[in-house]
RNA sequence: GGCCCCGUGGUGUAGUGGUUAACAUGCCUGCCUGUCACGCAGGAGAUCGUCGGUUCAAAUCCGAUCGGGGUCGCCA
């Protein structure tokens, strides 16, 4: 990764030369004798009383700068004031540090410069915590004094991949003919989706407009305004709550493209991203992407984001168990549920209180017990094995691959439970035992998503992905009849296990729309209501459209190989949605609310 | 909204009923001409997140609350 990197980084130098300034690791034995101009910030001093030492850090890195007592301008005397952080402005001459003392851990070691002049721009306070790299510090300290924290070596390298990667999508789709549009940031709250961020209007007493969750409606509207192929580098924002990989507001590329169908647009997301991979990380990753569908990904990993890294699918033992002894499966059975295992290969000696935590770990997902059998050394051990005949257990053994020196574990239970517990299980055993290889990367593309999941708690159906996106174009004869058989053009692209981004190709006719509508239980005044813009603008010449947003804080965690993404923004939300810098969001005075024609109704905090 | 973990000098930790609240690092002062986590000597720095309870006695036990993290629900 570092020679492109590095390649890219030397531009920034050359900008710092012409200021008349040196950046710190610019400098280089061939520099010997020349004069130096560095600006930045005092890492550490060494005062040995007759020579101080200084590294200078700035964005570029880290310098060694000496101070002699002969100086001029009493400035040996301003050098012994230095304390970490001050900001300084040294002028010097660049010469090979005297053998024996050069440095091999530092990328500039072999030299070092001679202050000549020093000139203190700025004190400061003494840092909260060490401006390096591997800090153990608790990130509540970090994230209330983000400006330091973003000083960092490891901070800086963030920030600077992310930007390098704006700036290869911007010039891979400007190449490619995309145009970048900005779209609305205050906009009319839809329904459906996550909860919006709201925003009341002044001058519209009672009315709010929404923070736009996606630029979805915009981009679609675009697309019937004939701009033909669109992106952005959009701010989105759902008021749900926070998870190690989600914020408030984050950060999309989105786009959209006319007059094309799923196998246009998903070649064309796997150039993009696979270029990215190269340049800042120097991975070549094949294509194309396999795809999977949502049925093959459900049905073999338990998940409509697999991870493909390690096997241990999901195997159906249902046809094995149905005629068997074992009630607490064939009563599942017998009410449309299912029965499945995986195949834990060598874990046979994991010990009983392990096995329980599993147990505890699959009942966060719902599963009301974890069933197991070990084949260890001395035969088959497992609590469940007296319900079944000999010829039955050797099936189960034979249908899931079990070998001796493995634990099988089965989960039965309605099937989005068996799913979402084994599939987890699946993950957490895979870290357990160290399945994963964490170097690899693995693309893929689940496909052929449902349009519709049955909502228990409003009784109805909804979108999965959204209500614009276009049915298969075989299954348009059984939407009214079948709807949750109806097969959608989405498409997510999913990376080691993250959903990346994900797309579909919208519906451009209105009569599809409408009955779509109407499935989701939104009449056509309502439909006219929220989305009438829309359907109107679907009269006037819709061409057949559909786009993709890619997840970039996602992105950049995983090219920068963090495990959240509040460490590759610049400034982040902690999980309950508040900045520990800036105190957002904060209480406001009475007038602007009354200027808003709000008035609060909660308990007795902050009221103002 | 549920479950789990964490909260002690600036920072990171130790301390599980009675301690002068310990250690490291940082900070301050002095000394030191080749260090690079410089070294040496000395010093300052903590109402143990907050409130309440139990107890002769609470950093320690209990309850509540606040803050941070993980996660389920929620959210593409």
């Amino acid at each position: 990764m570092k020679s492109r990197l590095i390649q890219a980084s030397l531009k920034f130098r050359r900008m710092a030369m012409l200021a008349g300034r040196t950046s710190a690791v610019f400098l280089n034995k061939e520099m010997a004798g020349e004069s130096v101009r560095l600006l930045g910030w005092v890492q550490t001093r060494r005062d040995h009383g007759g020579v101080i030492f200084v590294d200078l850090r700035d964005r570029s890195g880290l310098v060694q700068v000496v101070f002699n007592p002969d100086m001029a301008d009493n400035g040996f005397a301003l050098a012994e004031k230095l304390r970490s952080e001050y900001v300084v402005e040294i002028k010097g001459k660049v010469r090979l540090r005297p053998e024996g003392s050069e440095n091999p851990n530092m990328q500039t070691g072999e030299i070092e410069v001679i202050a000549e002049e020093l000139k203190i721009l700025n004190r400061a306070k003494t840092p909260p915590f060490y401006i390096q790299d591997n800090i153990d510090v608790d990130e509540s300290v970090r994230l209330k004094y983000r400006y330091m924290d973003l000083r960092r070596p490891d901070m800086l390298k963030v920030m600077f991949i992310r930007h390098k990667v704006m700036q290869l999508m911007r010039n891979f789709l400007d190449k490619q003919g995309f145009w970048e549009i900005e779209t609305p940031i205050l906009m009319k709250s839809t329904p459906e989706g996550a909860r919006d961020y709201l925003v009341p209007s002044r001058v519209n007493p009672g009315c709010f407009y929404a923070l736009p969750q996606s630029p979805q409606i915009f981009k679609q509207l675009l697309m019937v305004a004939g701009m033909e192929k669109y992106y952005q580098i959009a701010r989105c924002f759902r008021d749900e709550d926070l998870r190690a990989d989600r914020q408030p507001e984050f950060t999309q590329l989105d786009l959209e493209m006319s007059f094309i169908e799923m196998d246009d647009i998903l070649p064309l997301m796997e150039d993009l991203i696979t270029m990215i991979f190269k340049e800042i990380k120097g991975i070549d990753i094949p294509k194309p992407f396999p795809r999977l569908s949502y049925y093959e990904a459900m049905e073999r990993y338990g998940s409509d984001k697999p991870d493909t890294r390690f096997g241990m699918e999901l195997i159906d033992v249902a046809e094995v168990v149905r005629n068997s002894g074992f009630k607490v499966f064939t009563d599942v059975l017998a009410k449309g549920g299912r029965v499945k295992g995986i195949c834990a290969k060598g874990c046979s000696n994991m010990p009983r209180r392990e096995i329980d935590a599993l147990t505890k770990f699959v009942s966060i997902y719902g599963a009301k017990g974890l069933a197991y059998i070990v084949w260890g050394e001395d035969g088959l051990k497992s609590p469940i094995i007296k319900f079944f005949t000999e010829e039955e257990i050797n099936n189960l053994m034979a249908t899931m691959g079990a070998e001796q020196g493995d634990i099988v574990f089965f989960v039965a239970d309605k099937e989005n439970i068996v799913h979402n517990a084994l599939g987890n299980l699946r993950l957490e055993l895979a870290k357990r035992l160290g399945l994963i290889n964490p170097n690899a990367i693995n693309c893929l593309w689940v496909t052929e998503f449902p349009m519709f999941e049955y909502d228990e708690e409003e009784k109805r159906y909804v979108a999965m992905h959204h209500m614009f996106t276009s049915p298969l174009d075989e299954d348009l004869g059984i939407l009214e009849t079948e709807p949750l058989k109806v097969r959608a053009k989405a498409y997510d692209m999913v990376l080691n296990g993250i959903e990346l981004g994900g797309g579909s190709i919208r519906i451009h006719r209105r009569d599809v729309q409408e009955r779509i509508f109407a499935l989701l239980g939104m009449s056509i005044e309502e439909a006219k209501d929220k989305f009438g813009f829309l359907l109107e603008a679907f009269d006037y010449g819709t061409p057949p459209h559909g786009g993709l947003a890619f997840g970039l804080d996602r992105l950049i965690m995983i090219l920068a190989g963090r495990d959240n993404i509040r460490d590759v923004i610049a400034f982040p939300k902690t999980q309950s949605a508040s900045c520990l810098m800036s105190q957002a969001p904060s209480p406001v005075k009475k007038e602007q609310l009354k200027e808003l024609h709000i008035k609060l109704d909660i308990k007795d905090k902050a009221n103002n």
